[in-house]
DNA sequence: CTAAAAACGTTTGACGACAAACAAAAGCCG
DNA sequence: CGGCTTTTGTTTGTCGTCAAACGTTTTTAG
């Protein structure tokens, strides 16, 4: 019996029936992917996301960053601080609140960003490419409706 | 425009089509929420994967676990030492193979699982709830489907 | 049978994340 | 106004994770 696990193959046990543990097993696949295809620009999935924020609302404060993407406060710091030494982005102090800064993306962060989204894109491609374009927007519902549970 | 932020809220902008990203969030509310139905018993989602499958694989070694739960080899250690440490699992040398230590449950750590299964189960209900069972079904296929891509 | 290669558990170092504490600035309210 | 409270960005400490290096033991090749 316990000669043959090797080739059995572990027994998941109480773990199989579990949603969150094969959420968590499709997200250290996605991040291996994501870390591979990204690794020439030194991007992960984090600073991704920061700036494609930083992008699309240009001028954020880094809490208004920090709740989007749900880091915290204390996180983006070293994060922004990596992102702005290579020039990717830059604090800009705001003129109508001197506690924030105001997040904008530099002229090469706009282009290695745009180079970025080609590589995410094609990683999103290879990941849930096997599922239909139905399928990939019911799992969009429905990893929405995860994250938006409410507390009791 | 920019002082409506706060209102609107932040544009995702490309991050809205991700599916990756989704992923990300709701493994967030996952963990918050596992952590704080758990906190009790000082068990993190990675912790109740290992004693589980202790629980399930008697004797398994730690690369068998490791892998298993897609931890690496050098982490296991500290966590091992962890649970070693609150009497809940026991590090056993193989009688057969002088490099591997044989996992078991010592029989608090079955006892403090009994109860830890019923919190988890709570806890999957409260994220989980909202989809009908075929929805769950259908997002655990799904998952399963990601984490097990080919790497081209 | 023996030398080389691989596997196992561990240690150490690096990194990303959270939480608590802090100073500065803004908001609130008597 | 003027003091208290809240917000913001930062620093520091802790923790979980991976990767590389190492010694021991097993497996494999010649």
């Amino acid at each position: 019996m316990s000669q043959t696990r090797a080739k059995r193959g572990v027994e998941l046990g109480f773990l199989d029936g579990l949603i969150g543990f094969r959420l968590r097993l499709a997200q250290v696949s996605l991040f291996e992917d994501f870390e591979r295809a990204l690794r020439p620009f030194d991007i992960t999935p984090t600073r991704f996301g920061a700036l494609v924020l930083i992008e699309a609302n240009s001028g954020l404060s880094q809490m208004q960053l920090a709740k989007a993407i749900r880091l915290d406060r204390s996180t983006l710091v070293a994060l922004l601080d990596h992102l702005e030494g290579k020039g990717l982005v830059k604090r800009r102090p705001s003129p109508t609140d001197k506690r924030t800064n105001e997040l904008v993306l530099t002229d090469e962060g706009r282009k290695l960003l745009t180079k970025a989204k080609r590589r995410v894109q094609e990683h999103e491609k290879r990941l849930f490419g096997k599922l239909s374009a139905s399928d990939r927007a019911e799992l969009k519902r429905m990893l929405e409706a995860v994250s938006t549970y409410k507390r009791l």
